[in-house]
DNA sequence: AATGAATGAGGGTTCATTCAT
DNA sequence: GATGAATGAACCCTCATTCAT
């Protein structure tokens, strides 16, 4: 349930000095994503990620202290990948409708492709209390960001100025995390979900939100 | 981020015969929520259960079988104190506007008293396939009443008839139930959230759930 | 490996003395008998042997110490049906190649009566000091009773005077009880023997123990 | 009860790469072989062994994975101080008494110096099925060496005919093998047998095995 | 930098045995 | 006599972490 970019959070001890070292190091990390996407957070030992990297037990340690401290590595990574738009401020002069769903549609993109990443921070978030903040702070960077969009589209007289921004954006915005979540982790992991295509998906979540905040209808 | 009762899924070995044994049971159900609801699922030992029990490790395994199982079995005692009303069938013939907003105060209230033990759930049902069907019963049981109400309100032509009922409910019902997660878990769990009201707060989300789905201001 | 009768060995605490509690000694020693055929002496547990008797754990104690003790008692049970000839002492005035054959068929077929007990007793002897003293008394008194046999023969001038009655007994006596051993336990287990019958195995065994004695052929 | 050389039954996880790992893991089999020798298989703690072999619990893991696998790597290890003749073939063209009676107490002798060890295969044939296959793989193979060997002499016109010398192998070698195990494994761990010296118990066994196939008197 | 063997604390689990009812 | 719940010692096993090479 991890809502948007966030800077890095922890700092690994020395960055590598050696071109072998740094090869290294992005080994470890990649094969520590590999094994967290396959069987979580909990159940990867060190030397399941070592191994995957192709170097021995005591080489972690020379990068990492904690299996915490290379999962914060592999979120840190995968930070770009992750990055989408939220509801983009108004200034840009579309539809605010048209804008709504887009980026609600680009925000379940996003979050598909990197669903099972996410589901271990959901893992994680609910076990660690530092990665619980990692979780929170990417939720409140996505919900101000949000509250921005909304207080513009009020201050524009196009929505209801009768809600707290920011309270309706963290209502909002979880409303739309939560789907993401229950869509691409929560069921699938079981299998179950009324298949809903990803189209219907984004418009009708952007039409709920957008009729929330009691926007005009497009034009 | 359970959403409401669900039948018991697990089931224990033999229920105890005698006063004592029952007793002893109880006592071990009641430690172990005391326990969960402190260290949670994870950090939770067998010992740390029997000893706030007033009993000895092997006493456990009279009982239950697994840590996993007597958690089954706290869940299942605390669903009564966990129910909660979903959106009422407007056959109950009250302003629509005023029954989502009472249901939404009654979820929220509901989650509210059980946040710790709500946590914990999170917390296993990233954790444990088994809970993960729990949860996951219980948000569709939850989503399926309100789908319900939705699709009267429709028929009775109060409601925006453009939206899957079904799409639309699973939607908003997340938004309540991530709404309770964030409110009384994620954050607190942290301490910061802007710490609005639990009336503003119900009162918002509701206000936002009707105006979704298009329903009449309140006459 | 148990050759033969001996008596018991072990004393149990109090005769019981109601009928009741007879009943419930008797039980315990048939259930006892079962599991051990089941499931061997090492995996046997107690509460299986009581509840296979249809009473609790605690009742066990009101009969028996240990289950070292219980098995004494299904040892001692079932002494009758094992009781075999030997080789019968010559004054038996018949052929003694017949009178050999005939002991050796009763020897393998009191042994196959009682395969899976005697399997039992190989793994307890191997175990336990106090069977492994159970066991050797046995083959002892069936060494003997085998040895008087040879050394009648022998003054009788039909058998081989060269070799010490008492030696070559243990060594042929050996020969026919690893021959059991192997048959019905051993190979058994494994299902891997070739099926020889068991006319044949008599038949055979017998004519090797009365050449290995230089006993002049059947008239 | 085992009786010849066989085949390795079980691998290791990956074999130790340095010297320090070579060395620990001969250690740890010769601990083993120690721990086994004084309190049999069944009381071997792990730990025992471990701190006979001078390394820590954990170690042991390195190496191997349960009891029953370092036992048959003591086993393996042990393959060739055990390895002895059976009645080697007559192609040897010695008197067949004389190659009987050397075979003989070369299997007993090979027997008595690795007494204690057959001692604990004989406790964990009765107890791992996997053993048990190990055992009579070992007698299997002894059995099959002296048929080859019985059925030369009868071809040579030198055995009793009449015989099928698979069904008399397995009869004799049976006879052999339960000797060697009476005399130096039961009946030692009373301390109670007429102790027969090892010539005379070599050369009466060897006499009757020859008598039982009716081979010729030594020129 | 990398190796990989060694460490050992820490938890789960079993089950023979006791004892109040 | 019978019950069956409670006991707790005993042992196995994992795996993050260290460190000599």
């Amino acid at each position: 349930m991890s809502d948007g970019p966030a800077p890095s959070m922890f700092t690994v001890p020395d960055p590598p000095v050696s071109v072998r070292g740094r090869r290294t190091r992005e080994n470890l990390i990649e094969a520590a994503r590999t094994v967290f996407e396959k069987v979580g957070f909990l159940d990867a030992r060190l030397i399941d990620i070592t191994t995957e990297a192709g170097c021995s037990a005591g080489t972690f340690y020379t990068y990492f202290e904690t299996k915490e401290q290379i999962f914060a590595a592999v979120m840190d990574r995968a930070r770009e990948e992750m990055l989408h738009p939220g509801v983009p401020h108004v200034t840009e002069r579309d539809d605010p409708r048209a804008v709504i769903e887009a980026s609600t549609r680009a925000y379940l993109e996003a979050y598909r492709g990197n669903a099972r990443l996410m589901a271990v921070l959901e893992q994680v978030a609910n076990i660690a209390p530092e990665f619980r903040r990692l979780r929170n702070d990417r939720a409140k960077a996505f919900i101000a960001r949000n509250a921005r969009g909304i207080a513009e589209l009020q201050e524009r007289g196009l929505a209801d100025r009768t809600v707290d921004p920011e309270l309706a954006s963290s209502i909002l915005s979880g409303m739309i995390s939560r789907l993401a979540f229950s869509y691409f982790v929560a069921d699938v992991q079981l299998g179950e979900f009324p298949r809903t295509d990803l189209d219907t998906l984004a418009e009708t979540a952007a039409r709920l939100w957008a009729n929330a905040l009691l926007i005009g209808e497009k034009s």
